[in-house]
DNA sequence: GGCTAAGTCGAGGGTGCCCTCGAATTTTGT
DNA sequence: ACAAAATTCGAGGGCACCCTCGACTTAGCC
């Protein structure tokens, strides 16, 4: 399936590349839905060679994501080796925030049901693999409410794309307050 | 300031009030950004007569918002002849997102910082001055943790306006829990 | 009925974004 | 150095929305 097409011209590489980085830098600042035409600005190349190289905005979002989505994994290893459970949960929905709030782009990747690329939505579910497992431990040791579950963690996700976008100094502290409540002692 | 003009012609008037019934089931249904050609078609009248009674999209929701507002000082009402401190605020915050969830529209009002119609814009200091009564009795019955205030009552606002608009089956769920988060015997 | 002010209409101009396609240009292999 | 193949370019067509304006219609008054 994958032809192994011969490499591009230099020039179409170096375009491809520009296109790439700007495309990157434009995400990372004002979100999934920059204009085309912005990138291709940015880039210093026309329009056209923008579809050459990418004929959807998926396509950028395919190329450029995987790799960003690379840090999800980081985060769900360094929880997965943290010895207290409850830790572990708490810490993981931080680091994950925190990433979100580094990058408008990612931040809609993931609040967003849409993007299709195959590779974001396996790195997605290999995140919900982690999550689930911390959510699981945590229920188990007796930290963490037991009826809490991984489509209560995407709706978080949803809300938490939100407050981002409009307050971004204040997402940690509504999270503290959501996973307060969280606790099992908390509630009754 | 306010001229009182000469009542509107047969015709216009009842332009005038098509207008408005249009306008404000497409707001609820669709959101405060339906395309005002919509509403003209919906309102079977052109494009032209839309803009002579309503020039900008701001002055459909001066028109329509203010009466359904009055709901909120319904709410504070009643929260505020709640004897329980803690059952007061968290029937108003359940009352509140009740309301939003079942009006697209409201939940847009409420959820921006845009609306700048002097009545909205008052509406919301009602609302806001009910709140920081009840935040007060509450915090200092005791039950409610001592740091919180108005603006995190805003930054629920938002969030909760986009789970409702991605997940209204959801809502309630992500609502009691972080209010469980609010309750002062969770802090620690 | 007829006059006039008030109101209605919708074509059309403006903007911003999407995407295509053929002519012009550049790279690469010989 | 040259031809063929690959790539680039950007004008321009489409679409959806915004808003205006002058020609037409109608309500309301005498």
């Amino acid at each position: 399936m994958v032809t192994a097409s011969r490499p591009l011209r230099a020039d179409a590489a170096r375009n491809r590349e520009k296109l790439l980085t700007a495309a990157a830098h434009l995400f990372a600042e004002r979100g999934l839905d920059v204009p085309l035409e912005h990138i291709a600005r940015r880039a210093e190349v026309s329009i056209g060679t923008l579809y050459k190289h990418f004929p959807t905005r998926e396509d950028f979002v395919a190329a450029i994501f995987p790799e960003r989505l690379a840090a999800l994994d980081d985060i769900g290893a360094k929880a997965l080796a943290d010895p207290d459970p409850w830790h572990a949960f708490a810490g993981y929905l931080d680091d994950l925030y925190a990433l979100q709030a580094q990058d408008r782009g990612l931040n809609d990747v993931l609040a967003r049901d849409l993007p299709d690329a195959p590779e974001i939505v396996s790195a997605c579910h290999r995140g919900a693999g982690h999550a689930e497992i911390l959510i699981t431990r945590a229920v188990e040791a007796g930290v963490l409410r037991p009826d809490y579950s991984i489509a209560d963690m995407a709706t978080l996700t949803r809300a938490m794309a939100q407050v981002i976008r409009d307050s971004p100094e204040e997402w940690q502290r509504f999270l503290s307050i959501y996973v307060e409540g969280l606790k099992v002692n908390a509630t009754g």
